[in-house]
DNA sequence: ATTAAATTTGAATAGTGGTTCAATATTCAC
DNA sequence: GTGAATATTGAACCACTATTCAAATTTAAT
């Protein structure tokens, strides 16, 4: 019996996050992935069912955890609905922080992945945007957030403002902190423009 | 002599924006945009120089037509900040209300587009987007906008908070109006979500 | 009607890259 | 050390599609 050489797996994840933060989905060839994790061509066949399944695992990994995360803030009743609205910028920021290209991979390549395989992919997303939903509505009924504002509209919008500034810094990481963007965003999600 | 038989042009832009509105870029194949514009494959060829000229040509239409609008509006000194905020607002959502499949596409390529060609990509986005940060700026010399905002973080998160609002909506449409969501945005735009 | 210039056609081409699989290598149990 | 089971390799395969181009078609001028 031969065993596993090591992590090979964890090693072809890095590296398509990589390569796919690089050239996008399409422009990440197979050969590349592979060349980056140091492993044969063919391997990735081993641990991967195709190449989809390499960037489904991909946002598996990213939602699951945040979605772990939230959960524990939007659960606990210490915690004031502006706060827990902040905590979940705060994940999201952190991890993609954390990680570039992970951030350019999220901004890129998400939405056209939910548009073509919407069934596909993973439940932990939809399941991150729920419990923030929940949080705005606790706001709501809390008496802090504005009632005339639509749940369902403001998670897009929330969203896609999140994705449009990581976006925005991932490709010129040198113009404004993702300290900075995440503190501006806390502020306009709160009190938008006005004085 | 022979002449040209229509407007072969405006029918390969056209079937364009549907092929690549249901199947994305890299899915839409250059057979299919043209069988759907009635011409044969070849000729797309005498028409656009490759198929990457043919989104470049959807984009620059575009924001040329939308950055011409905003353009007037700007610079017009009897209407308030806020309601040149809410112009652009409404110009972006009138565009996308009139065609869904151009929203789809701009939802879905257009950032992958600027990511990979950033210098290639048409001009009008950036004088638009450079348009709107002019009507923030003169918002906050006014006094009518909080200071504190950096227009240059706004101007990400308000595109992205458009862009994911739209590519909800594109993807179902039956869910809110755009005008439903036109408002509500102009509402998080200004307010927040505070009270 | 003839000619010439330009347009249109679509089958053939050529390059690409995801996927396969037979061969090789490695590990462990005995 | 031997054999069996599994992992790894990477060259070859093959499906796919953007692009080309020689032939056919159309139009307008004479």
């Amino acid at each position: 019996m031969r065993v596993r050489e090591g992590n090979k797996e964890k090693a072809i994840i890095e590296a398509a996050i990589k390569v796919i933060a690089e050239n996008g989905y399409y422009g990440a060839k197979i050969h590349k992935i592979a060349e980056l994790a140091g492993v044969a061509t063919g391997s990735i066949y081993s641990y991967y069912e195709n190449k989809l399944q390499i960037i489904f695992a991909i946002f598996d990994n990213v939602w699951k955890e945040l979605y772990e995360k939230l959960e524990l803030v939007e659960q606990d009743a210490a915690i004031s609905p502006s706060q827990k609205l902040e905590a979940l910028i705060d994940l999201v920021f952190n991890l993609f922080t954390e990680n570039q290209d992970l951030a350019l991979v999220f901004a890129h390549e998400q939405n056209v992945l939910i548009r073509d395989y919407p069934d596909k992919f993973t439940p932990y997303f939809e399941k991150f945007i729920q419990t923030g939903q929940n949080i705005i509505s606790q706001g709501i009924a809390s008496g802090v957030f504005n009632p005339s504002v639509n749940v369902f509209i403001l998670r897009k919008y929330l969203m896609g403002g999140i994705s449009g500034c990581i976006q925005a810094w991932a490709l010129d990481p040198s113009s404004y902190s993702l300290a900075e963007i995440r503190d501006q965003l806390k502020l306009l999600a709160h009190k938008g423009v006005n004085i």
